[in-house]
DNA sequence: AATTCGGGGTC
DNA sequence: GACCCAGAATT
Protein backbone atom coordinates (compact mmCIF):
# COMPACT_ATOMS: atom_id res chain seq x y z
CA UNK A 1 0.00 0.00 0.00
CA UNK A 2 2.06 3.18 -1.34
CA UNK A 3 1.03 6.37 0.43
CA UNK A 4 -0.68 9.43 -1.15
CA UNK A 5 1.47 11.74 -2.59
CA UNK A 6 2.05 13.56 0.06
CA UNK A 7 0.79 16.99 -1.37
CA UNK A 8 -1.85 16.19 -2.91
CA UNK A 9 -3.13 14.19 0.86
CA UNK A 10 -2.34 17.28 2.72
CA UNK A 11 -3.79 19.95 0.45
CA UNK A 12 -7.19 17.66 0.96
CA UNK A 13 -7.52 17.31 3.69
CA UNK A 14 -6.34 20.70 4.58
CA UNK A 15 -8.96 22.04 2.54
CA UNK A 16 -11.96 19.25 4.09
CA UNK A 17 -11.01 20.29 7.69
CA UNK A 18 -11.42 24.16 6.84
CA UNK A 19 -14.41 23.99 4.25
CA UNK A 20 -16.27 20.94 4.84
CA UNK A 21 -20.31 21.18 5.97
CA UNK A 22 -21.44 20.77 9.20
CA UNK A 23 -23.39 17.16 8.21
CA UNK A 24 -25.32 16.23 11.67
CA UNK A 25 -23.75 12.45 10.55
CA UNK A 26 -20.61 13.95 10.64
CA UNK A 27 -20.85 14.33 14.85
CA UNK A 28 -21.26 11.27 15.96
CA UNK A 29 -18.71 7.92 15.82
CA UNK A 30 -21.68 5.75 16.53
CA UNK A 31 -21.37 2.97 14.46
CA UNK A 32 -25.06 2.24 14.17
CA UNK A 33 -25.69 6.38 12.93
CA UNK A 34 -22.91 5.91 10.75
CA UNK A 35 -24.02 3.35 8.85
CA UNK A 36 -27.79 4.65 9.09
CA UNK A 37 -26.81 7.67 7.14
CA UNK A 38 -25.09 6.03 4.57
CA UNK A 39 -27.85 3.34 3.51
CA UNK A 40 -30.14 6.63 3.39
CA UNK A 41 -27.04 8.00 0.99
CA UNK A 42 -27.14 5.81 -1.22
CA UNK A 43 -28.44 7.61 -4.34
CA UNK A 44 -29.64 9.94 -2.78
CA UNK A 45 -28.06 13.62 -2.07
CA UNK A 46 -26.98 15.10 1.36
CA UNK A 47 -29.77 17.84 1.30
CA UNK A 48 -32.30 15.15 0.95
CA UNK A 49 -30.95 13.14 3.65
CA UNK A 50 -30.78 15.44 6.52
CA UNK A 51 -34.13 15.47 7.60
CA UNK A 52 -34.89 11.57 7.14
CA UNK A 53 -31.96 10.98 9.70
CA UNK A 54 -32.24 12.84 12.57
CA UNK A 55 -35.53 11.74 12.29
CA UNK A 56 -34.69 7.68 12.09
CA UNK A 57 -32.55 8.00 14.65
CA UNK A 58 -34.76 9.88 17.74
CA UNK A 59 -37.63 7.37 16.48
CA UNK A 60 -35.20 3.89 16.85
CA UNK A 61 -31.75 5.42 18.66
CA UNK A 62 -29.65 1.66 18.31
CA UNK A 63 -29.61 -1.16 16.58
CA UNK A 64 -31.53 -3.38 19.14
CA UNK A 65 -34.72 -0.52 19.06
CA UNK A 66 -34.17 -1.10 15.25
CA UNK A 67 -34.19 -4.57 15.44
CA UNK A 68 -37.20 -5.13 17.08
CA UNK A 69 -39.24 -2.61 15.63
CA UNK A 70 -41.68 -3.29 12.69
CA UNK A 71 -41.21 -3.29 9.08
CA UNK A 72 -44.07 -1.22 9.00
CA UNK A 73 -42.47 1.64 11.15
CA UNK A 74 -39.72 1.27 9.36
CA UNK A 75 -40.41 2.05 5.53
CA UNK A 76 -43.05 4.76 7.31
CA UNK A 77 -39.99 6.57 8.24
CA UNK A 78 -38.52 5.74 5.18
CA UNK A 79 -41.37 7.34 3.32
CA UNK A 80 -40.82 9.74 0.65
CA UNK A 81 -36.77 9.25 0.63
CA UNK A 82 -36.98 6.19 -1.75
CA UNK A 83 -35.74 3.12 -2.58
CA UNK A 84 -37.53 1.23 0.09
CA UNK A 85 -35.37 -1.81 0.10
CA UNK A 86 -32.95 -0.16 1.91
CA UNK A 87 -35.46 0.12 4.47
CA UNK A 88 -36.11 -3.39 4.57
CA UNK A 89 -32.56 -4.64 4.30
CA UNK A 90 -31.12 -2.05 6.78
CA UNK A 91 -34.32 -3.83 9.32
CA UNK A 92 -33.00 -7.35 8.35
CA UNK A 93 -29.75 -6.51 8.82
CA UNK A 94 -30.01 -4.93 12.15
CA UNK A 95 -31.94 -8.26 13.16
CA UNK A 96 -28.98 -10.51 12.06
CA UNK A 97 -26.59 -7.72 14.46
CA UNK A 98 -28.22 -8.42 17.32
CA UNK A 99 -28.98 -12.28 16.52
CA UNK A 100 -25.43 -12.73 15.64
CA UNK A 101 -23.09 -10.14 16.84
CA UNK A 102 -25.33 -9.05 20.10
CA UNK A 103 -26.02 -5.78 18.53
CA UNK A 104 -22.60 -4.91 17.98
CA UNK A 105 -22.21 -4.15 14.34
CA UNK A 106 -18.92 -5.97 13.18
CA UNK A 107 -16.01 -4.24 11.49
CA UNK A 108 -14.72 -6.42 9.14
CA UNK A 109 -15.12 -6.92 5.62
CA UNK A 110 -16.53 -10.48 5.46
CA UNK A 111 -18.79 -10.16 8.42
CA UNK A 112 -20.66 -6.27 6.92
CA UNK A 113 -20.48 -7.83 3.33
CA UNK A 114 -22.78 -10.46 4.54
CA UNK A 115 -25.21 -8.35 5.59
CA UNK A 116 -27.94 -7.20 3.83
CA UNK A 117 -27.66 -3.81 1.92
CA UNK A 118 -23.89 -3.49 2.23
CA UNK A 119 -22.47 -3.44 -0.92
CA UNK A 120 -19.04 -2.45 -1.08
CA UNK A 121 -19.38 1.48 -1.08
CA UNK A 122 -20.88 0.84 2.14
CA UNK A 123 -18.85 -1.80 3.78
CA UNK A 124 -15.62 0.54 2.86
CA UNK A 125 -17.83 3.86 4.12
CA UNK A 126 -18.98 1.89 7.72
CA UNK A 127 -15.39 0.11 8.23
CA UNK A 128 -13.39 3.62 7.35
CA UNK A 129 -15.94 6.44 8.88
CA UNK A 130 -17.36 4.42 11.97
CA UNK A 131 -14.71 2.08 13.07
CA UNK A 132 -11.24 3.75 11.66
CA UNK A 133 -9.94 1.46 9.46
CA UNK A 134 -8.05 1.35 6.22
CA UNK A 135 -10.92 0.75 3.70
CA UNK A 136 -11.06 2.39 0.26
CA UNK A 137 -14.53 3.54 -0.93
CA UNK A 138 -15.64 4.38 -4.84
CA UNK A 139 -19.09 6.03 -4.57
CA UNK A 140 -20.24 8.84 -8.06
CA UNK A 141 -17.80 12.00 -6.15
CA UNK A 142 -14.96 9.34 -5.70
CA UNK A 143 -15.41 7.70 -9.44
CA UNK A 144 -15.59 11.45 -10.62
CA UNK A 145 -12.62 13.20 -8.68
CA UNK A 146 -10.37 9.73 -9.43
CA UNK A 147 -11.44 10.22 -12.79
CA UNK A 148 -10.36 13.74 -13.06
CA UNK A 149 -7.36 13.93 -11.11
CA UNK A 150 -5.74 11.27 -13.07
CA UNK A 151 -7.34 11.61 -15.93
CA UNK A 152 -8.65 8.07 -16.50
CA UNK A 153 -10.49 7.52 -19.63
CA UNK A 154 -12.74 4.91 -18.49
CA UNK A 155 -15.68 3.23 -20.43
CA UNK A 156 -18.94 4.49 -18.00
CA UNK A 157 -20.72 1.46 -16.31
CA UNK A 158 -18.13 -1.24 -16.91
CA UNK A 159 -16.58 -4.05 -14.62
CA UNK A 160 -13.59 -3.33 -15.71
CA UNK A 161 -14.05 0.40 -14.98
CA UNK A 162 -15.13 0.43 -11.11
CA UNK A 163 -11.90 -2.21 -11.08
CA UNK A 164 -9.77 0.64 -11.67
CA UNK A 165 -11.18 2.95 -9.70
CA UNK A 166 -11.25 0.60 -6.97
CA UNK A 167 -7.76 0.26 -7.72
CA UNK A 168 -6.64 3.46 -7.30
CA UNK A 169 -9.25 4.64 -4.36
CA UNK A 170 -7.02 1.64 -3.08
CA UNK A 171 -3.86 2.87 -3.45
CA UNK A 172 -4.70 6.24 -1.97
CA UNK A 173 -6.34 5.50 1.26
CA UNK A 174 -3.92 5.98 4.28
CA UNK A 175 -3.04 3.60 6.66
CA UNK A 176 -5.31 3.40 9.84
CA UNK A 177 -4.83 6.23 12.82
CA UNK A 178 -3.13 3.65 15.82
CA UNK A 179 -6.00 3.22 18.21
CA UNK A 180 -5.06 5.80 20.97
CA UNK A 181 -4.87 8.39 18.35
CA UNK A 182 -8.37 7.78 17.40
CA UNK A 183 -9.89 7.75 20.93
CA UNK A 184 -8.15 10.67 22.18
CA UNK A 185 -10.96 13.19 21.05
CA UNK A 186 -13.55 11.21 19.58
CA UNK A 187 -15.54 14.42 18.39
CA UNK A 188 -12.72 15.62 16.04
CA UNK A 189 -12.83 12.71 13.93
CA UNK A 190 -9.03 12.43 13.23
CA UNK A 191 -8.93 15.72 12.80
CA UNK A 192 -6.43 17.35 14.99
CA UNK A 193 -3.32 17.19 16.86
CA UNK A 194 -2.91 17.52 20.95
CA UNK A 195 -1.95 20.96 20.19
CA UNK A 196 -5.18 21.72 18.45
CA UNK A 197 -3.57 21.82 14.77
CA UNK A 198 -5.31 20.51 11.89
CA UNK A 199 -3.65 17.09 11.68
CA UNK A 200 -1.69 16.32 8.21
CA UNK A 201 -2.26 12.67 9.02
CA UNK A 202 -5.61 12.04 9.46
CA UNK A 203 -7.07 8.55 8.76
CA UNK A 204 -9.15 6.73 6.60
CA UNK A 205 -12.52 7.84 7.36
CA UNK A 206 -11.19 11.56 6.68
CA UNK A 207 -9.58 11.19 3.45
CA UNK A 208 -12.11 9.12 2.39
CA UNK A 209 -15.07 11.66 3.17
CA UNK A 210 -12.65 14.59 1.83
CA UNK A 211 -12.65 13.12 -1.61
CA UNK A 212 -16.84 12.94 -1.55
CA UNK A 213 -17.09 16.56 0.13
CA UNK A 214 -14.46 17.56 -3.05
CA UNK A 215 -16.94 15.77 -5.66
CA UNK A 216 -19.93 16.91 -3.87
CA UNK A 217 -19.03 20.77 -3.62
CA UNK A 218 -16.04 21.53 -5.52
CA UNK A 219 -15.46 18.76 -8.74
CA UNK A 220 -19.32 18.89 -9.84
CA UNK A 221 -20.24 16.40 -12.74
CA UNK A 222 -20.28 18.63 -15.85
CA UNK A 223 -23.68 18.99 -17.90
CA UNK A 224 -23.88 17.74 -21.17
CA UNK A 225 -26.48 20.41 -22.65
CA UNK A 226 -24.78 23.79 -21.08
CA UNK A 227 -21.07 22.91 -20.14
CA UNK A 228 -20.27 26.40 -19.59
CA UNK A 229 -22.89 26.95 -16.78
CA UNK A 230 -22.12 23.64 -14.48
CA UNK A 231 -18.98 21.81 -14.19
CA UNK A 232 -16.38 21.42 -11.89
CA UNK A 233 -15.25 24.84 -9.75
CA UNK A 234 -11.77 24.41 -10.93
CA UNK A 235 -10.85 27.82 -9.36
CA UNK A 236 -11.38 27.06 -6.47
CA UNK A 237 -10.38 23.71 -5.94
CA UNK A 238 -7.35 22.60 -3.07
CA UNK A 239 -5.78 20.15 -5.48
CA UNK A 240 -6.34 21.42 -9.40
CA UNK A 241 -2.52 21.84 -9.03
CA UNK A 242 -2.54 17.78 -8.78
CA UNK A 243 -5.08 17.02 -11.76
CA UNK A 244 -3.71 15.83 -14.82
CA UNK A 245 -7.46 16.45 -16.07
CA UNK A 246 -7.09 19.98 -15.17
CA UNK A 247 -3.85 20.43 -16.50
CA UNK A 248 -5.13 18.89 -19.95
CA UNK A 249 -7.85 21.03 -20.02
CA UNK A 250 -10.01 18.53 -20.24
CA UNK A 251 -12.08 18.66 -16.98
CA UNK A 252 -15.62 18.86 -18.77
CA UNK A 253 -14.56 15.46 -20.57
CA UNK A 254 -13.91 13.83 -18.17
CA UNK A 255 -15.32 11.25 -16.87
CA UNK A 256 -17.02 9.97 -19.83
CA UNK A 257 -20.42 9.58 -19.35
CA UNK A 258 -23.32 7.35 -20.96
CA UNK A 259 -26.07 8.46 -22.21
CA UNK A 260 -29.55 8.44 -20.63
CA UNK A 261 -32.24 6.45 -21.04
CA UNK A 262 -35.18 8.85 -22.21
CA UNK A 263 -38.53 8.74 -18.97
CA UNK A 264 -41.95 7.59 -19.75
CA UNK A 265 -44.83 10.37 -19.30
CA UNK A 266 -47.39 8.53 -17.17
CA UNK A 267 -50.83 9.98 -16.52
CA UNK A 268 -52.65 9.26 -13.57
CA UNK A 269 -56.10 10.57 -11.93
CA UNK A 270 -56.07 9.58 -7.76
CA UNK A 271 -59.29 9.91 -5.89
CA UNK A 272 -59.27 11.46 -2.40
CA UNK A 273 -61.96 9.22 -0.49
CA UNK A 274 -62.63 10.84 2.68
CA UNK A 275 -65.09 9.28 5.11
CA UNK A 276 -66.00 9.37 8.72
CA UNK A 277 -64.25 6.23 8.75
CA UNK A 278 -61.34 7.98 7.57
CA UNK A 279 -59.02 7.98 4.25
CA UNK A 280 -60.10 5.31 1.65
CA UNK A 281 -56.57 3.47 1.43
CA UNK A 282 -54.76 0.97 -0.59
CA UNK A 283 -52.07 -1.64 0.19
CA UNK A 284 -50.10 -1.75 -2.66
CA UNK A 285 -48.82 -5.90 -3.17
CA UNK A 286 -46.20 -7.62 -1.53
CA UNK A 287 -43.85 -7.70 -4.08
CA UNK A 288 -42.66 -5.11 -6.84
CA UNK A 289 -42.14 -1.28 -6.92
CA UNK A 290 -43.37 0.52 -3.91
CA UNK A 291 -44.23 -3.04 -2.17
CA UNK A 292 -46.64 -3.19 0.51
CA UNK A 293 -46.93 0.44 0.13
CA UNK A 294 -50.35 2.30 1.10
CA UNK A 295 -51.48 4.88 -0.99
CA UNK A 296 -54.53 6.35 -2.75
CA UNK A 297 -56.97 4.69 -5.02
CA UNK A 298 -55.22 5.39 -8.21
CA UNK A 299 -56.47 4.68 -12.16
CA UNK A 300 -53.80 5.02 -15.09
CA UNK A 301 -55.09 6.81 -18.06
CA UNK A 302 -54.52 5.46 -20.79
CA UNK A 303 -52.48 2.50 -19.87
CA UNK A 304 -51.99 0.26 -17.57
CA UNK A 305 -48.31 0.31 -16.81
CA UNK A 306 -47.17 1.71 -13.39
CA UNK A 307 -51.10 1.12 -11.66
CA UNK A 308 -52.88 -1.82 -13.85
CA UNK A 309 -55.12 -1.50 -10.96
CA UNK A 310 -58.99 -0.41 -11.79
CA UNK A 311 -60.04 1.62 -8.80
CA UNK A 312 -63.30 0.84 -9.66
CA UNK A 313 -63.12 -1.67 -7.18
CA UNK A 314 -62.15 0.74 -4.66
CA UNK A 315 -65.25 1.59 -3.39
CA UNK A 316 -68.43 0.66 -2.16
CA UNK A 317 -70.54 3.31 -3.37
CA UNK A 318 -71.07 3.63 -6.98
CA UNK A 319 -68.64 3.70 -9.67
CA UNK A 320 -65.47 5.74 -9.05
CA UNK A 321 -66.13 7.65 -12.66
CA UNK A 322 -69.16 8.89 -10.75
CA UNK A 323 -67.20 9.86 -7.23
CA UNK A 324 -64.37 11.30 -9.85
CA UNK A 325 -67.09 13.48 -11.70
CA UNK A 326 -67.96 14.36 -8.23
CA UNK A 327 -65.06 15.08 -7.04
CA UNK A 328 -63.67 18.66 -6.39
CA UNK A 329 -59.82 19.34 -7.99
CA UNK A 330 -57.00 19.46 -5.94
CA UNK A 331 -53.44 20.61 -6.68
CA UNK A 332 -51.98 18.32 -9.76
CA UNK A 333 -48.52 16.80 -8.64
CA UNK A 334 -45.38 16.18 -11.12
CA UNK A 335 -43.85 13.55 -9.54
CA UNK A 336 -40.60 11.88 -11.26
CA UNK A 337 -39.59 8.42 -10.35
CA UNK A 338 -36.52 6.49 -11.91
CA UNK A 339 -37.05 6.65 -15.20
CA UNK A 340 -40.80 7.89 -15.10
CA UNK A 341 -42.65 11.23 -15.57
CA UNK A 342 -45.75 11.06 -13.42
CA UNK A 343 -48.68 14.12 -13.99
CA UNK A 344 -51.26 13.44 -11.54
CA UNK A 345 -54.50 14.53 -11.35
CA UNK A 346 -56.44 14.69 -7.48
CA UNK A 347 -59.46 14.67 -6.69
CA UNK A 348 -61.49 14.84 -3.49
CA UNK A 349 -64.66 13.32 -2.33
CA UNK A 350 -66.31 13.28 1.17
CA UNK A 351 -68.60 12.03 2.25
CA UNK A 352 -70.76 10.86 5.78
CA UNK A 353 -71.38 7.76 4.65
CA UNK A 354 -69.23 4.91 6.42
CA UNK A 355 -68.40 1.73 4.91
CA UNK A 356 -66.56 -1.57 4.86
CA UNK A 357 -62.87 -1.57 3.27
CA UNK A 358 -64.70 -2.42 -0.29
CA UNK A 359 -62.14 -4.86 -1.20
CA UNK A 360 -58.90 -6.63 -0.08
CA UNK A 361 -56.00 -4.64 0.17
CA UNK A 362 -57.99 -1.62 0.87
CA UNK A 363 -59.31 0.45 4.44
CA UNK A 364 -60.20 3.07 5.75
CA UNK A 365 -57.28 5.01 7.48
CA UNK A 366 -58.27 7.96 10.02
CA UNK A 367 -56.38 11.11 9.57
CA UNK A 368 -54.46 10.96 12.38
CA UNK A 369 -52.50 7.41 11.26
CA UNK A 370 -52.21 8.73 7.98
CA UNK A 371 -48.65 9.64 9.12
CA UNK A 372 -47.74 6.19 10.47
CA UNK A 373 -48.63 4.64 7.99
CA UNK A 374 -45.87 3.59 4.95
CA UNK A 375 -47.33 6.00 2.13
CA UNK A 376 -45.93 6.07 -1.60
CA UNK A 377 -43.80 9.32 -1.79
CA UNK A 378 -47.14 10.66 -4.22
CA UNK A 379 -49.45 10.22 -1.35
CA UNK A 380 -47.62 11.72 0.79
CA UNK A 381 -47.11 14.24 -0.79
CA UNK A 382 -51.02 14.41 -1.73
CA UNK A 383 -51.67 14.55 2.12
CA UNK A 384 -49.64 16.88 2.70
CA UNK A 385 -51.36 19.12 -0.11
CA UNK A 386 -55.09 18.26 0.71
C1' DA B 1 -23.82 -6.57 -18.32
C1' DA B 2 -28.10 -4.61 -18.02
C1' DT B 3 -32.28 -3.49 -15.22
C1' DT B 4 -34.72 -2.15 -11.51
C1' DC B 5 -35.70 0.54 -7.71
C1' DG B 6 -37.88 6.67 -5.72
C1' DG B 7 -37.47 10.85 -5.22
C1' DG B 8 -35.70 15.35 -5.13
C1' DG B 9 -32.10 19.30 -5.29
C1' DT B 10 -30.45 22.21 -8.43
C1' DC B 11 -29.13 24.59 -12.21
C1' DG C 1 -36.89 19.85 -17.82
C1' DA C 2 -32.67 17.40 -17.44
C1' DC C 3 -29.45 15.44 -14.76
C1' DC C 4 -27.55 12.71 -11.31
C1' DC C 5 -27.06 11.75 -6.73
C1' DA C 6 -22.08 9.11 -0.38
C1' DG C 7 -25.54 1.93 -4.67
C1' DA C 8 -27.39 -2.74 -4.04
C1' DA C 9 -29.79 -6.64 -5.63
C1' DT C 10 -31.73 -9.06 -9.25
C1' DT C 11 -32.11 -10.71 -13.88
Amino acid sequence: MTSPPTALRLDLIRWYLKDRRDLAWRRTRDPYAVWLSEVMLQQTRVEAVLGYWARFLDALPTVEALASASEEQVVALWSGLGYYRRARSLHAAAKRVVDEYGGTLPSGVASLAALPGFGPYTVGAVRSIAFGESAALVDGNVARVLSRLFALELEPGAGASNRVLWAVAESLVPAALSKAARLKDPRSLECRDPQGQMATDSGPGTWNQALMELGATICAPTRAAKKSTRGPLCDTCPVSRHCLAYAAGRTHELPLVKKPVPSIEVALEILVIETEAGFLMRRRPDSGRLASMWEFPTREVDSTFLWPDEFDRATATGSVSELWSLGSPQKNHLHAITCHRIRASVRHFGTNKSSHPPSTNYDYVPRERMESLPLTGLSAKIMAAL
